[in-house]
DNA sequence: TGCAAAGCGGAGGCAACCTCCGTATCTTGT
DNA sequence: ACAAGATACGGAGGTTGCCTCCGCTTTGCA
């Protein structure tokens, strides 16, 4: 009845984690396209180990980019700390512009995380869903935001954004698209 | 001097022809990464004719979307009159967006065109960017638009949200966040 | 009608995907 | 400390898609 999960061997757990690195390495070389083949080769293991723990690429793409998206979701309430809710959600869009502009691929990521089976989303998605509903919805209350502003429209909007091809100017022109986008959710 | 192109042989036009028709049928059914052997079968052609006619994907894509998106593009001076900037530029993009959701993959498509290589890339991309030039400068001119207003960022982030994945009540949501985007876009 | 030139096709080499199962490594109970 | 079962590993191999190369066909011109 209770917590039937063993935890799992410790070789497992190992190889989980090289792979892990590896395929952060490999992404950030290669994009979230490269060959997996590669990772588990850098990771020091056979293709089949690698199909074992994540058994389709997104798995895989979700697990290496969760902790940095993590970071994000958690930035929210230290934000919201002392501000409107329009201005705690143009710097949370700063800040997460940031850590996409840093992290080479999770423009990508984000988009192919959205793209897979829902069955199999993971549970980064819904929590960047509810951070920025916590933004917006804080925003409405206190009048820095549309009233018919919709959260899930203004994370999407975002992650189209961040997914546009990274060519030189990409972060200035990501934050002026950005900043469109936030002035039309202010109150007209 | 003059004009040194021979004009293609019969066959040649044909089997060009029968690719575009083909692989505008293989891309709404697989997306536009689809396999591109299948497009040939289905042209009834060989693959080594594919390669020749389109060195590159990318520019098969391109020309399958070509005609549609030139038809947007030619919208514009029809939209623009008796209409300020600021409503030219809302009715292009409802327009727009009801392209993309009728053609599959030009979602997709779009998105493509953008990333390959500059020096390769279609005559489809400026002439896109011209028309959002035009409508916004427009705008300006007649104070709907916000001065500081750049019709590259418009592009792209319109490129953006049309690249989301398609799912349920993607159209919608799609047209909301456009609404959005044009909202910021007018005066302060 | 005949002959270059232009174009065709698909075999073949390569790379990546993913599965499958014989073998190796861990854990647990004694 | 050891054995036995459970768990996990590895990589060969079947499949598919990419792209190139070159002997053969078709076309257009004289």
């Amino acid at each position: 009845m209770s917590s039937e999960v063993k935890p799992p061997r410790a070789d497992a757990r190992r190889n989980r984690e090289a792979l892990l690195v590896a395929a952060a390495d490999v992404f950030a070389e290669h994009g979230v396209g490269a060959s997996l083949e590669e990772v588990a080769r850098r990771a020091g293991v056979g293709v089949g180990t690698l199909y074992r723990h994540f058994e389709q690429r997104d798995a895989l793409v979700e697990a290496v980019y969760r902790r940095e998206l993590e970071r994000v979701v958690d930035a929210v309430p230290e934000l919201l700390d002392g501000r409107v809710g329009m201005a705690a959600l143009r710097a949370w869009s700063e800040r997460f512009l940031g850590y996409v502009a840093a992290k080479r691929g999770m423009g990508e990521a984000l988009r192919a995380i959205m793209d897979c089976a829902p069955e199999l989303r993971s549970t980064v998605l819904p929590r960047l869903e509810q951070a920025v509903e916590e933004l917006v919805a804080h925003g409405i209350e206190d009048g820095s935001i549309r009233t018919d502003a919709r959260a899930d429209d203004v994370l999407r909007a975002m992650i189209g954004v961040f997914h546009l091809p990274q060519a030189d100017g990409w972060e200035a022109q990501a934050r002026r698209i950005l900043d469109l986008l936030l002035d039309g959710l202010e109150p007209r």
